[in-house]
DNA sequence: TGTACATCAGTGAACGCGCGTTCACTGATGTAC
DNA sequence: TGTACATCAGTGAACGCGCGTTCACTGATGTAC
């Protein structure tokens, strides 16, 4: 809660960091009331700052979803990557991702619905898609390393394989743990353990030596 | 375009069919607005009709996007009915179900939408919850038929193939076909094709014969 | 078969509200000399 | 080191707009007798 979020005013008659401030607080807001549901004026005034000052830094609203979007999938992708580096085999390392997958939708679910669900088309916004591919990179890597070890005759595509783990992490995020606007349903398992599971019967399958 | 929804004025004073009207037209507006974009107000304008007159019919704005999400339900759990019913074996089934997944989110991403991004909580409403639960509940049956055709030492617990298949077609469908409010990316392959390799690959682990 | 009446499903005017956006402005900051 | 000036990042008032919701109302329909 920095960033002058409070609601007293501020002493200075710049903000400072009204950018980012108001970065901070549309993620609070998307928290409370799902993507679709902050407004720029809300913004300014969580902020603390009239409703012209939002102007100065962003075009309009889809520009501040955008730039949240952003910097989601480059904290993402930096998460991936550390899950995939840290990782003692292949196989593993994948795995990793997914579980780290998980986690990035759990810890901040307000960026993960602006990344996935941003309310407007992706084509309006090629870096956000840009990032996007960036992110899924990490997973196409670590898909290859793995299909490496498999006996040469069956290796599938790699690229496959790497649309397979995000369709399944994508999957059990939405449906599970999903967003305040998302149909968050009730599971009888840890989400991660029930991916955990998904993966390893999938990567048995093709031959990847999950020991 | 039955349903009242041109833009000439009725010649009678009741319109006869209202509710089913609303929710066609809901439905035309979600597809061209994403879920969030559609209000009561515009509903009763494209349906020509005063902005009091929903009111008779539905409590709120979100009580008519349940109902859509409803409808949507009822015929996704018959169209996955149809397709596992169709088929000649219980894998050839599951496999059926995983396409008439992805083929009811192609033919109707609106529906689709308002039953997965309802954009209200899931347990203000018991019944879509039930709802819901009656669709996965055809899914789960598929998997318990091609669990029992598995050797006995090494059969996983049904609900969780059942998981497993629901959240790879539901990953799938929301990243590569999606809605308008979606971040439907391109992909190499018919989406169908990918979720058809991904089913096989694991239900080949399994075990179970997949010819 | 006709009529009186209850009920249903609409109207349209009115309300307050918050949003997005613009505008001329002004306070604060940085910099050239 | 002081000063003049350009630039930047805010203000606050104003605008039109569409939305949700309410209200007393009225036209159409169904039904009891």
């Amino acid at each position: 809660m920095t960033f002058g979020q409070s609601k007293r005013p501020r002493d200075s008659y710049h903000h400072g960091n009204l950018r980012e401030a108001m970065v901070q607080a549309a993620l609070q807001l998307i928290r409370e009331h799902g993507p679709a549901g902050f407004s720029f004026a809300e913004v300014a005034r969580l902020v603390g700052v009239s409703g012209a000052a939002p102007y100065r830094h962003f075009r309009d609203r889809n520009a501040l979803i955008s730039e949240i979007a952003l910097q989601g999938f480059t904290r993402f992708a930096a998460e991936l990557r550390t899950a995939w580096e840290a990782a003692p085999t292949p196989v593993r390392g994948l795995e990793g991702c997914g579980r780290a997958y998980l986690s990035f939708a759990r810890r901040d679910p307000a960026s993960y619905a602006a990344m996935f669900e941003p309310g407007f088309p992706l084509e309006e916004s090629p870096e956000l898609l840009a990032a996007g591919d960036r992110a899924f990179n990490v997973l196409r890597v670590a898909a290859e390393a793995v299909i490496a070890t498999i006996p040469g005759a069956r290796r599938p595509p790699a690229l496959m394989v790497a649309l397979h783990i995000w369709s399944l992490s994508h999957g059990i995020a939405s449906l599970f743990i999903g967003g305040p606007s998302g149909a968050r349903r009730k599971l009888p398992m840890p989400p991660e353990d029930l991916l955990e599971a998904g993966v390893l019967i999938y990567l048995q399958s093709l031959g990847a030596s999950t020991t």
